[in-house]
DNA sequence: CTGAAAGCGCTTACAG
DNA sequence: CTGAAAGCGCTTACAG
């Protein structure tokens, strides 16, 4: 007659007390290990989970040299809606969370609005973790590179830079830019600007597919047609009425993400103006909003939940030793009212 | 002359014996303790830091007893964007990410859109952090009573449930439905419905000070003015489109979230008629895209940053032991252009 | 098929 | 002011 039966299982000794066996073979056991027999395996796997006991991770992980955990670093302020794309990036780290919980790592956030490469080599999401996933690579490319050199897994989400050390993951940013530009080319545009600012190499690289699809429809590039435009909302919708006031010589506009979009749709109707009459608009990203504005916004989407799980693959695989290269994700345009085909001319 | 001075740090024994000190005395300087030598205590974390050496967080916890690890268990599924209000969220999680890391907690990220009581209790969420975080409470209110009954601590963002037996920590709900509800009722609003489903706790309360808010006003509460509406964009404009070409027999409509008011604004301008015009609407969150709908949104607005703070700020009390009451943010009416005063009556 | 023993990297009471 | 030793909870080569 077992007294103390209900006593806490705190530990695996104490599991295996109770199940009068060794410590190393209730570690076994728990660990489905074929070495134990399965009768015995059985019944440890049930004690533990009748008396809700489980391994002590902290510890198995140190014993076995490893973390179990994977760090996200969020390079965006993320405690500012403005950026409304942000959303996307919600997205992006709930395909990342499931991924890694598929594979049992732990998912270590950090948020580090502005990137001190020093201080995060230094810190626990560096140096305690398996590896690391950056988001928001946006223009702390030097930093990024430096931390590279530390040769810990690591892997961006962004745009393959010339001199970059680190892996990408990221939209093909090239072709989407050219998707929605061939689009408003197909539909009668002529004068076809671009809003957003270059300085981003994913923006960089929309920008060259909309230069190139212009140049294969035989449409002169007019670098006046290319406006700088903030990021957030609250400022593209000031600057793009700004420049509405002042020209409208164009007919159609690819914007550098739905965002900058929809602060443009605004911007153009404030003016009197309509969208897609007068104005064609093209968005980058697919959030959630753009199905839902008026006019719907056309735009190129990408499968984000899969750049997640994308993202969490190629770490886990530089993690166990192999080399990795970038990738780019498909992209696909999704036409809505937004693009309707062009009136006149 | 030492060889190998540029070996790898790899722990404390290494860097003891670089120092010529012990283990012990290397972890007391790095800990700055104050029985070493100060001399001593420089000497040695001014190595550390020159060979980029620092304590194996895993290690100490286990030594110390601990976790340093706070989980955040998200119960909505952010892999859908469907709900545009997930922005909210992604704020919270920053306002939490934040104040974690000022406390030098880690912050383990979860997943659980449906929450399986049983499983997460013996999942490491549960079993291998010092306290956990539920964000979007909503119907899962027995779960989260099952789980509070093993006694870790635990906070909830949401509502104050009567039979909760967890610490909730949320808006002023109540408060906030009233405000909005007292703004359309001064502009001169006589027929005000309410959009929203109420089986959601927070959205009950935010009814009941609606109702209220018209009960002191000496308007008669008319059952029939109050209809359920799904909370994710796609589902709540079909829904309102389809309300609206039976009825429109009201001048104004309080909402239960942003998401629900932007679909109403929508769907009210698919029927021809004018916002605010013929009909006022309210919102709550204060999404950032509040501010920049056509028209602009007047919302219940809460500092979902602070909020984020205040979750951890009373969770960390629980760790410590304390007994912790229920908080309920300050609510504030943020009046925008979708109120303007009635035209007629 | 199972167990005794060593050791992962740390901290701290105890002793000096 | 500093050190030797024990121990946090686990896993695994080695031995039987």
């Amino acid at each position: 007659m077992n007294s103390g039966r209900r006593k806490k299982i705190a530990n695996l000794q104490d599991l295996a007390d109770l199940a009068q066996v060794s410590r190393a073979t209730a570690s076994r056991a728990l660990n489905n290990n074929p070495r134990i027999a399965l009768e015995t395996r059985q019944r440890l796997q049930a004690l533990a989970h009748e008396h809700g006991y489980s391994i002590n991770r902290r510890a198995r992980d140190l014993r076995l040299q490893r973390n179990s955990v994977v760090s996200v670093v969020f390079m965006l302020d993320i405690r500012s809606q403005q950026n409304m794309s942000d959303l996307f990036f919600l997205d992006m780290l709930g395909g990342i969370a499931d991924a890694l919980a598929a594979k049992d790592y732990d998912l270590l956030l950090a948020h580090a609005p502005v990137i001190d490469a020093a201080k995060l080599a230094d810190g626990r999401a560096m140096t305690q973790s398996d590896g690391i996933i950056f988001i928001g690579q946006e223009r702390q490319h030097a930093q990024l590179n430096e931390l590279a050199d530390s040769n810990r897994p690591m892997v961006v989400w962004g745009h393959p830079v010339p001199d970059k050390r680190y892996v990408v993951v990221g939209s093909d940013n090239y072709n989407g830019g050219n998707q929605a530009t061939r689009h408003l080319i197909d539909t009668g545009r002529k004068r076809i600007a671009f809003f957003g600012n270059t300085a981003n190499p994913e923006n960089a690289a929309r920008f060259e597919g909309y230069r190139s699809a212009l140049c294969d429809r035989g449409i002169a590039f007019d670098p006046s047609l290319h406006f700088d435009v903030p990021f957030t909302m609250e400022s593209a919708r000031d600057t793009i009425t700004q420049l509405l006031s002042e020209r409208t010589d164009f007919d159609a506009v690819v914007c550098v993400s739905d965002v900058v979009a929809l602060a443009a749709i605004s911007a153009v109707q404030r003016q009197g103006l309509s969208v897609p009459n007068d104005i064609a608009v093209t968005g980058y990203d697919d959030i959630g909003l753009a199905a839902y504005s008026s006019p719907t916004l056309t735009t190129v989407r990408q499968d984000i939940g899969r750049a997640g799980e994308l993202l969490v693959e190629t770490l886990l695989r530089m993690i166990n030793g192999e080399a990795c290269g970038d990738t780019a994700l498909t992209t696909e345009l999704v036409v809505r009212e937004s693009t309707g085909q062009a009136q006149s001319s």
